[in-house]
DNA sequence: CCGCGCCTATGACTTTTGTCACAGGGAGAT
DNA sequence: ATCTCCCTGTGACAAAAGTCATAGGCGCGG
């Protein structure tokens, strides 16, 4: 009886799950558009996946066996050099998709990607996907504007490692960070520093001290204000301003 | 009678250059596999530029208008910077196509685009690609596979740009251009040196001078000789041994 | 042949970046 | 509480990158 029982809620449990995945992957940029049914054929065949924080999803030069969606959480995709330096290619939330771009031309996994805090993805696996693709034309148009935009953060990321100075790229960030999370108070715009100084290089390509000194010397010069990890613009014209002469 | 001859010549040229282009088209990645009308269909909407040395053929932020196959020469895709600074990102040659991603995602050049000798391309419209994408849903994929070793192709430099020291990716650069290009000769792999220093430092994401400084030390430590624009590489072993500490 | 323009090579210097070492602070576990 | 552990902040230093100025080479047109 306890059995029967487990059975059932396993099996109503399972049902239930299918349904989620569908909700979730209909959220998702590559797969909007797509009728019920199809959303189906593809909820049935993904595979859910749990991250605990910091956990690898996979690792760079990794065979690719499919692609990611993400329910819940974020994945942070980066190269790690020989040296334990880490470069953050991209910071991926509920609603994106990872790992597009191995599935099709059949390569490893170019980067590592893990979860940055408790995370959940589903797992589409490649050939599913591809004949997704083939069957709807329209799939892999939306998969390229997607990959279009990666592509785009890359070469953003070039441009500022190639003629910015860590100064530059951290004020850079900060002022995207304001005005995409930041709140406008008394003093300026406020918002929170995200994770650690040292996710902080990872992302601006630099190193732990190099980011607490620019912090310091940015709050030395009156442009900001820190209060363990709130940070306040103070003021938002030089900050802008440090961001025209060297870009 | 000399306006009708050369009517006739005009004439016939065009019907010439259209099977030309449609050979030019068949041999590009993106459309291989694509059946002969499908090609004429593609050739009779192609509009042929030529290019000199040097001129743009597109600048970052423009409104994108199509794709670009390369029949002869080769464009280089860079950014640059407000102080004067360029960053190559790609060189690509014939048989390559160029501005596929800002077709599909809508947005503007990421960049720009220049002819580094004279060439000739094949400018193929929006609309014209986007319609045979969604009648061929393969040629999307193809697209993807090209795309996505564009996008490798960034993340490599990337990391370059991140890990390495700028003798590091000169060491790095030359490795490569002897493998692909160089001969074996009795002292070791001879190849020469594309374009000027200048052109060399643009593709490393540096200065002149410190490829003229890196390439002397490279000879000062004897393993590298120069000779003007040719090069050898003296001592593989020791060559290779460079890449490995700090990538 | 000479002068001009463009390229290379190189020394001297500045700035930026990165490394190492160490002191202190705060949160959580025992 | 006190002890860890991990994080921050910083000074001192080393290495790399970049700037500026200058000298010299090479090819080309007059």
């Amino acid at each position: 009886m306890a059995a029967f029982a487990d059975a059932f809620a396993t099996i109503s449990s399972v049902a239930e799950s299918r349904a989620d995945y569908r909700r979730t992957l209909a959220k998702v940029a590559i797969f909007s558009g797509l009728t019920d049914p199809e959303l189906q054929f593809l909820a049935e065949r993904a595979v859910p996946r749990q991250f605990a924080p910091g956990e690898m999803v996979f690792g760079e030069g990794e065979p690719c066996a499919g692609l990611y969606v993400i329910e819940r959480g974020n994945i942070r995709i980066f190269k790690s050099s020989s040296g334990g330096r880490e470069q953050v290619l991209s910071i991926d939330g509920p609603g994106s998709s990872v790992a597009e771009v191995p599935v099709f031309d059949g390569g490893n996994y170019p980067a590592s990607g893990a979860a940055v805090d408790h995370a959940t993805l589903l797992f589409v696996g490649k050939q599913d996907f591809q004949a997704l693709c083939l069957s709807h034309p329209d799939v892999a148009l939306k998969v390229l504007r997607v990959v279009g935009a990666r592509l785009r953060r890359l070469v953003g990321i070039i441009e500022e490692l190639s003629f910015a100075t860590v100064r530059h790229r951290l004020a850079s960030f900060l002022l995207h960070l304001a005005q995409r999370e930041g709140k406008a108070s008394a003093a300026g715009m406020e918002f929170s520093l995200p994770g650690t100084n040292q996710e902080l290089a990872a992302q601006l390509g630099t190193v732990r001290e190099l980011v607490s000194r620019n912090l310091s010397r940015l709050q030395a010069e009156g442009l900001l204000k820190l209060e363990g990890r709130r940070a306040v613009i103070l003021d938002l014209k030089a900050f802008e301003a440090e961001l025209d002469p060297a870009e």
